[in-house]
DNA sequence: GCATTTATGTACCATTTCGCATTAAAATAA
DNA sequence: TTATTTTAATGCGAAATGGTACATAAATGC
């Protein structure tokens, strides 16, 4: 049985991967509607009825974002064997996110935590979907540390999880601020080296 | 000699810690010159004629406040003994500052890499305000650990000064994110605490 | 007093903003 | 064919935006 009425001309998919293109770049304040239409194709109304307003359509992108930034952190963490080989799988796949999956020299960063957290004060919505998303991760990580390190102690594990948790977060800022790639990358490495060394 | 012409009404330092205030929570895009004529009380051709342009007002708060803080730095650096006491200064001063100064529940974070950020990517001014901002904070940190350790090796200066910097742009972020301040306090102390054991 | 200089305040302008009302179009159901 | 449902497109509208012109006010220099 079909759906009624007439039928969607567009691909859901990639109008909302360009509007979080674009939210990526400018940031929700500075994206206007006229912004989404002009780069997805649609005009307003069709934006309107399909995601509602632009701070729904600016949610869904950040829950898209943080969704596939979560299975990063489960990816890296399911396969690879040591912790330090799991932090530099992770590491490595959220740089080459942060440069948006090319080779420009200029990196966006997270969407989520060098972006959207501007609108944490002035947006409930936006404020505590960021802080559950931090949430998940610091325990994502936590997990992934005693898993490995079944005997660790309290503060071995808090001073590792606080650091991988920190190098994380400074990466995207650092990438967003204009650092070049080849200082993330080494800046990435001496983070999981201090891990090692910490629980050597 | 006294200045010719009319004498301003207003207290200038006065007007930009009030215009700081309100980028500070707003970040730049959201922040309309109403909003700043409003919270000021001057008129916008007096804020214009005064400070420029919205951009222009923007760049002189965050030049202010990144001299504060690397005020801060130089403060900590200058007057502890060891490293870890430092950084514990440091820290704690930074905390204190964004957190607005106050008992309040829900801090702001960093006005430059818990906010500008966000303009970077479309406002070269505010991008090479940042990164230069990073670079001095960066050398500072890397300099005062040579002051303390002159023979440290490379490997380790490059991780402690990493390790250090990804956990002042993570308390800012973490901050801004909503994080209460008890969690703050003891991520910073856990940073602290793997420095220490980084250099034993 | 009178010109000059600087600051203030009102009002304005063109543009952009978000959102919606309304109409036209394209599909199915009966 | 006709009614119904869903989408698309045009265009409106009230408010806000950054910025400025212009008249007025308050000080100094001569």
């Amino acid at each position: 049985m079909k759906k009624r009425g007439r039928p969607r001309e567009f691909d859901e998919e990639a109008v909302v991967a360009s509007m979080e293109a674009l939210f990526w770049q400018q940031g929700l304040a500075a994206t206007s509607l006229d912004d989404i239409a002009k780069t997805t194709g649609l005009n307003r109304p069709s934006l309107y009825s399909a995601f509602g307003s632009k701070v729904d359509m600016y949610l869904l992108c950040l829950n898209a974002f943080a969704k596939r930034m979560t299975d990063l952190f489960q990816a890296a963490f399911d396969q690879s064997n040591t912790l330090e080989d799991a932090l530099n799988d992770l590491f490595s796949s959220l740089i080459a996110t942060y440069y948006c999956e090319s080779d420009k020299t200029f990196g966006l960063g997270c969407l989520v935590f060098s972006n959207a957290v501007v609108e944490a004060p002035t947006n409930e919505r936006v404020q505590s979907m960021i802080e559950s998303t931090l949430d998940v991760i610091r325990k994502s990580v936590r997990t992934s540390i005693i898993k490995r390190l079944p005997n660790v102690d309290e503060e071995t594990l808090s001073m590792v999880t606080e650091l991988s948790l920190s190098t994380f977060l400074g990466l995207g800022i650092q990438i967003r601020s204009g650092v070049n790639r080849v200082d993330i990358e080494s800046s990435a490495r001496n983070s999981v080296k201090a891990v090692g060394r910490l629980l050597a």
